[in-house]
DNA sequence: AAAAAAAATTCGGTTCATCTAAATAACGGT
DNA sequence: ACCGTTATTTAGATGAACCGAATTTTTTTT
């Protein structure tokens, strides 16, 4: 009985790994319970069955994590994910702010074949539309390093893929400043003194950022 | 609570529309349960809560039919499957066979801009790759009579994409001379006498039918 | 080291989708 | 019109995935 696991349980998988992303630490029941929107006694009883299925590491009271088997799951799905973001955006023209929500249902369609016909049709991506790395068949993340916004040039254009600091005022100033996720800047110039670059927007607006606060910006080359 | 349809209850609206294709008759309990694969029992449960949810009428011994709300469900999946299929040949290279299982999970994505999106990008489609007629945005299916062989003339290149009559005795004999879904035939002449027809397949090789059998075989033109 | 607070689990329910076995209704042939 | 066969429904169970309330364990604070 090599019965396919359900959406549930896949989806569990998934926020397990996305939780215990940087940490080494295992992830308890409340942060789960807050991530997936569920009361925590049903993600109790979802930890035990996991566990029976040895896709976790599960002692109660204890936390979690999970087992190589899980992990290659949860990778696989978030391969899947952020594929079909690619596609959606590249192929069907939809912004970076729908596709979000069609991966969630794409993501659990079980076909490799479907999978790899897909990741080459899109030409191997390695990030999706936010930035994100794709993991290649054989679960491996790319070179993540995304590049942060002091890192560019002169000269260059490039498009906000996220930030590395998302406190309220952080996220404020940048509102105020009229950069969000998906705005177009160019490199006017960079001060010698202070790092601090010149920038302007889709608009020719002037924005000035320090270098702090250029190290907080995710950036891709236009 | 506009809850959404589950995929159990989506799939049962589409056999039962499929069932009904042809006649004005209701379809029948273990008609159903035949197609789903399923216990005549837990097909009678599912006719009740469909019933309740006004997705058919329902009246117990007395068989089912779709209301306009139910056919109108099954229909928008009928169109997804089939687009799906158009997607999954002409864009990722499967073949005709390897896509309705597939397909079968796809019909559930629920996204309505999706679904458009996929029809424009696929260049508004009429048929799948099986020769089944897709249903516009507005659920009214394209002129369906397709063509049998016997209905094209000498010099036409044509491509099997299924038949009329899914005898044993039909479906061994088309074997036998190597014409399956998909094959390629031209057509090189017409018998007067008989409207008997030579045709050539893909290895040149010579093959003769009866003008019964070519009213058996439908085929689009290459 | 207690007491208080927070985190996690257990317990008893619910809904959905399925099953098998038993009961009932409809139908077809003599 | 009756009887046997077939179709259909009912009854009773199960497992998955959820819930809220009560309980237990762990952690933090006095
Ligand atoms: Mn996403
Ligand atoms: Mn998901
Ligand atoms: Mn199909
Ligand atoms: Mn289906």
């Amino acid at each position: 009985m090599d019965k396919p696991l359900s959406f549930a349980e896949e989806n569990y998988l998934k926020h397990i790994f996305a939780l215990s992303e940087g940490t080494e630490d295992t992830v308890n029941t409340s942060a789960l319970a807050k991530q997936i929107k569920i009361a925590s006694s049903s993600v109790t009883d979802m930890l035990k069955r996991l566990g029976e299925k040895e896709l976790i590491d599960y002692e109660k009271y204890q936390g979690v994590r999970l087992t190589s088997s899980g992990k290659r799951v949860a990778v696989n799905i978030i391969r899947k994910h952020r594929l079909w973001e690619v596609f959606l955006v590249e192929k069907l023209q939809f912004s970076w702010d729908e596709v979000h929500e069609i991966a969630e249902q794409l993501e659990h369609i079980r076909s490799p074949k479907l999978t790899t016909r897909l990741y080459e049709y899109l030409g191997r991506p390695k990030f999706d539309p936010h930035g994100d790395p794709i993991p290649d068949e054989n679960g491996d993340f790319p070179e993540t390093r995304r590049q942060i916004l002091s890192e560019f040039k002169v000269g260059d254009s490039v498009s906000i893929l996220g930030v590395n600091d998302d406190s309220p005022e952080f996220l404020q100033y940048l509102k105020q400043e009229n950069i969000g996720l998906g705005s177009t800047l160019h490199i006017d110039k960079i001060l010698a003194h202070d790092k601090s670059m010149q920038l302007s927007d889709a608009n020719n607006k002037i924005i000035m950022l320090s270098n702090i606060s250029c190290q907080h910006i995710f950036c891709k080359r236009l």
